[in-house]
RNA sequence: GGGGCUUUAGCCAAGUGGUAAGGCAUGGGACUGCAACUCCCCGAGCACCAGUUCAAAUCUGGUAGGCCCCUCCA
């Protein structure tokens, strides 16, 4: 297996901390809004991820966060009239509703910030008594000059930062690149740290859900393209800081979406949200069109890509329903093959679902040919459900009860029979039921 | 100003040194009681320029597009 690891710019082997595991964490979203579709991305990407890595035998950790202490969602609380808990809650759920409807894995852990501000606090006084961090007037910040490898993730050099016009110059801080760990704040929601009422930095938050969970150090640390610079790096500036590590073994970004060439915005109107887009789109078909392009590279959307993507789709399914009828029919055995040399050869350079998608095809064309050669169509069919179940697609057929087959038998019976007005009717039947 | 990505047929997209996968669309053919499904056949020399090499879409340099980050935005 060989990853891209935005650490290095480089495809590197994998190799986990420990034999047959891998533990991986993406960050998660901040709840004070409906998620977008651009976020289902990581979302989707990683639920991938973790299923190749399974399909590869390993046993999968995998964590991502609630970030539900922010200055957006007091923002929210204040907009909505209800207390920051209650947006928080609110929109947790209404994410996990979307990772339902989006057919998405659970995953195992999904820590909140609220439940580890005693481990934030930790933390920080780490830092500081390490001479990493610093207070000044309720607020604590992170010595960035202190950390040498400051920019290994983002290849960024410090000097080049300062010098960039867009650095805000805050004089409570050190050095304009220094980043808040703890904010003093009064307004909604706060919390008395031992430096006093306000809220906690983000890019504090995920390092120390990483460390409650895993300990010091995961194999794989994930999200999106715009989190490189500074969530991330701030991460591993830390972790080097802390526990003189890069926090992960691999980094790994994903692409950002676009809709017909330009960068979603509310201000352009053209912002979906993920629950409204599935209600005009299969969970599968919008898993499809992100599969086609490699997760690294930008995603544009586009009605053409959607339409092929449903195509693609509609040609898995019916492949599928066809080869599952046979399957009950005929009795046969199924299940056989657990592992295909093709989909590893085409999945461990960096998850190249574009290709893994073409090989379906293959094998959709494959099936197809046997079912109407009536070859055995076993072997296929395992290697396309293999496929199915990596890139998160799900099919449901129904199980054929007895008259199911009776029915079925009847509508070969009078066709051969060239009764083709009751045959219809029956057929009707057989595909009310999903059957045909 | 700095860092990074990207440019392959009408469209999507693999390929990273040995002479262009796959899919969609279009067109042609086959199967078929009808319909749906399905199967077969057909297309580019890789943005441009220069260099390295026996050999480049693949490496190097440059030119021109597009995109992302440097703002707690996936």
């Amino acid at each position: 297996m060989r990853i891209y690891n935005s650490l290095t710019d480089k495809i590197e082997e994998f190799k986990p901390i420990k034999d047959n595991e891998v533990t991986m964490y993406v960050c998660g979203p901040t709840v004070y809004n409906y998620v977008h579709i651009g976020n289902m991305r990581p979302v989707i990407t990683f639920d991938m991820v973790a299923n190749y890595f399974k399909y590869l035998g390993y046993k999968v950790i995998y964590a991502s966060n609630f970030t539900d202490i922010n200055p957006k969602i007091i923002t929210a609380a204040k907009e909505l009239g209800i207390t920051e808990r209650e947006v928080a809650d609110k929109f947790i759920k209404a994410y996990l509703d979307d990772l339902k409807s989006y057919n998405c894995n659970e995953i195992d852990y999904r820590p909140k910030v609220i439940d580890n501000l005693g481990n934030i606090y930790n933390f920080i006084k780490a830092l500081i008594d390490k001479g990493y961090a610093y207070v000044n007037d309720g607020d604590v910040y992170f010595r960035v000059s202190k950390v040498k490898d400051y920019g290994i993730l983002s290849n960024q050099d410090i000097e080049e930062l300062e010098s960039g016009a867009r650095v805000d110059v805050d004089p409570k801080k050190e050095d304009p690149l220094d980043f808040a760990l703890w904010r003093k704040t009064d307004e909604g929601e706060n919390f008395l740290s031992p430096w006093g009422y306000g809220i906690p930095g983000w890019h504090t938050e995920c390092v120390v859900m990483i460390n409650s969970i895993f300990g010091e150090k995961i194999d794989i640390h994930g999200g999106g393209i715009d989190l490189k610079f500074p969530h991330h790096e701030n991460e591993i500036a830390q972790s080097l800081a802390l526990h003189n590590n890069t926090l992960a073994n691999y980094w790994m970004h994903n692409g950002h979406i676009n809709i017909n060439g330009t960068k979603m915005s509310k201000s352009l109107g053209n912002f979906i949200l993920a629950r409204d887009f599935i209600k005009d789109h299969d969970a599968n078909v919008v898993k499809i069109v992100m599969f086609k392009t490699h997760y690294r590279l930008p995603l544009n959307i586009t009605d053409e890509l959607f339409n092929e993507a449903k195509i693609i789709n509609e040609k898995v399914y019916n492949a599928l329903k066809q080869a599952n009828l046979s399957i009950q029919l005929n009795n046969l055995k199924i299940g056989n093959i657990s592992v295909d040399d093709n989909i590893n050869k085409i999945m461990d350079e960096d998850f190249n679902t574009p290709n893994l998608i073409s090989y379906m095809m293959e094998l959709v064309k494959e099936l197809n040919a046997n079912l109407r050669s009536k070859k055995d169509i076993c072997d296929t069919y395992d290697k396309l459900k293999l496929v199915v179940n990596i890139l998160g697609l799900v099919y449901n057929f129904s199980v054929l009860s007895e008259s199911d087959i009776d029915l079925y038998n009847k509508w070969v019976l009078l066709k051969n029979n060239k009764d083709f007005e009751h045959a219809d009717i029956i057929r009707k039947e057989l595909e009310s039921k999903g059957i045909l």
